[in-house]
DNA sequence: CTGACATCCTGACGGC
DNA sequence: TGCCGTCAGGATGTCA
């Protein structure tokens, strides 16, 4: 599932292949959900548009039009933003198709559908930047919370960009227990926390990010992140620290692994 | 306001 | 082999 080191992957890579190009035609699937904002709006705004820059904002692609405004893609579970020639057959789930000046297609494509396509004036995101938040920042954000600190991290309102998977390897590489209250946890903690945070999202985006259902980079190419991992995706199996079986258990409605003697 | 929980959707996987 | 039930999860909406 793309979070913050896929997302920015996948942006990048499409910027790379389609900024300066011009938007001549839009086709839309017509699936209701998908369209956050009104398909007609959509391809409104969108054609004729020149993509100036596409950009990672917490979990969503910011494809930015000038003075039209943006186009914002969130991959929800399962999507995809694709640059295709026009002569690859679509895959099914295809939601969209933008036609570019350069020849090529931008596509999104998405199996389960919890992806959704909207359009705005700009694009700031619900909570703070995880690379770039001081530490003052990070420490303040989870003051008073009483809520489990992996629930704290999968709320995007607080920090944008992290999800299941490196909010349970940021907690193990912190030996943070992801039960803990949020309010609880000391100062020196919620820094290792911080540090421990920045360094996996940096390891997994150099890594082209984590496969592991079926995320794909722009250009369809699987990422090697989900090597790394130490506790996501490894329940019933042994720590690699200490050896010590880990733990699968449910924090904040999702399931969560971590190893009970390296977390605390 | 804060937090907990159900809901959406379909492919993958395990069990028999 | 093939069918069927279960699971996965980001954002949103509802409820206490």
């Amino acid at each position: 599932m793309p979070e913050l080191p896929e997302v920015e992957t996948v942006a990048n890579g499409v910027h790379e292949r389609v900024h300066g190009q011009l938007i001549e035609r839009v086709w839309t699937s017509g699936k209701p959900q998908t369209f956050k904002s009104p398909e007609s709006e959509i391809e409104a705004v969108l054609t004729g548009a020149r993509i100036e820059r596409v950009r990672r904002v917490g979990k969503t692609i910011a494809v930015s039009l000038g003075s039209r405004g943006e186009f914002l893609v969130h991959l929800g579970m399962t999507g995809r933003l694709l640059v295709s020639s026009p002569e690859v057959p679509l895959p099914p789930h295809t939601h969209a198709v933008l036609s570019l000046s350069g020849g090529n297609e931008l596509r999104f494509v998405d199996a389960r559908r919890f992806g959704r396509l909207s359009v705005a004036a700009a694009y700031e995101g619900p909570g703070a930047e995880p690379l770039t938040i001081g530490e003052d920042d990070f420490v303040a954000l989870f003051r008073g919370r009483k809520l489990a600190i992996k629930a704290a991290l999968l709320n995007q309102a607080l920090l944008h960009g992290v999800g299941n998977i490196y909010a349970d390897e940021s907690l193990f590489r912190a030996k943070i227990r992801p039960r803990r209250q949020a309010g609880r946890l000391t100062r020196a903690e919620l820094l290792r926390l911080r540090t421990e945070l920045v360094g996996v999202l940096k390891n997994a985006i150099k890594l082209g990010g984590s496969s592991v259902s079926d995320y794909v980079d722009a250009d369809g190419v699987r990422g090697f992140f989900q090597l790394e991992h130490k506790v996501y995706g490894r329940a019933g199996e042994d720590c690699k620290d200490c050896g010590t079986g880990l733990k699968k258990v449910v924090v904040g409605g999702r399931t969560t692994v971590y190893c009970p003697m390296c977390q605390r």
